[in-house]
DNA sequence: GTATCGATTAGC
DNA sequence: CTAATCGATACA
């Protein structure tokens, strides 16, 4: 865990829907104050670049989200609720405001160091949810604009071994995955149920299908 | 200026 | 189910 190398912008200069695809089953690691932290992506939503209601950038740019309409390969972070943030990696070239939520991981390292940042216990709980995700890894408005190929917040070219996922379509676009066995999603149109939380919502039929709330 | 709601979470 | 809590947004 110690000499990972981040993946390079190309990585990101994509469609965000097979971004978010490719990043599932990856290392996210944050380099920070306290030391390493790192988790195993399991769950990822798209925002595609036009036509997409649910996205911040689907009326043009704004102070808020600027960085979405940049280069690809950046850190996307927004403050919202009054009292979460959210993590979010920039995709498609320059001018395509298009990015990847990390809805959740499952811890790699630093697991003291999150659940000091969360105030939890449970490791299953870390990084469930993408509030969660931004809290355990330390990450905050500071990050928003960070580029991933250099800084201290990066996705690890080599995926940790372990495991199958499963793709599966997400209650706002793009897609939703698992490797837990407690998890279960929304394949292609087949209700399944979210054991992480809540009630499950109506699925689409198609991933990469956008549509509103 | 005021009102409303949010890419959420924790708790009852 | 709701409170929390504040920035972004819509509108007068």
């Amino acid at each position: 865990m110690t000499s990972l190398r981040p993946l390079p912008r190309e990585f990101y200069a994509r469609p965000a829907f097979r971004v978010a695809r490719a990043l599932l089953g990856r290392a996210l690691v944050h380099d920070g104050p306290q030391g390493r932290v790192a988790g195993r992506i399991v769950e990822v939503e798209a925002y595609r670049s036009a036509g997409d209601p649910a996205s911040h950038a689907f009326r043009g740019p704004t102070p808020r989200n600027r960085v979405m309409f940049g280069e690809p390969g950046h850190a996307y972070v927004y403050f919202t609720y009054g009292m979460h943030h959210c993590l979010n990696l920039v995709c498609e070239p320059a001018g395509q405001a298009a990015a990847v939520l990390i809805r959740a991981f499952e811890p790699l390292a630093g697991a003291h160091v999150m659940r000091a940042r969360r105030g939890v216990e449970e490791s299953m709980r870390l990084g469930r949810g993408p509030g969660c995700v931004a809290q355990a890894l330390g990450i905050d408005r500071s990050h928003d604009g960070l580029d991933l190929s250099a800084g201290p917040l990066f996705i690890a070219q080599a995926p940790p071994q372990l495991g199958s996922h499963r793709i599966v379509a997400g209650p706002r676009i793009g897609i939703r995955v698992a490797l837990e066995r407690d998890w279960r999603f929304w394949l292609a149109g087949h209700p399944c149920v979210s054991a992480s939380r809540g009630t499950p919502k109506p699925a689409l039929a198609t991933p990469g299908t956008s549509h509103s709330r």
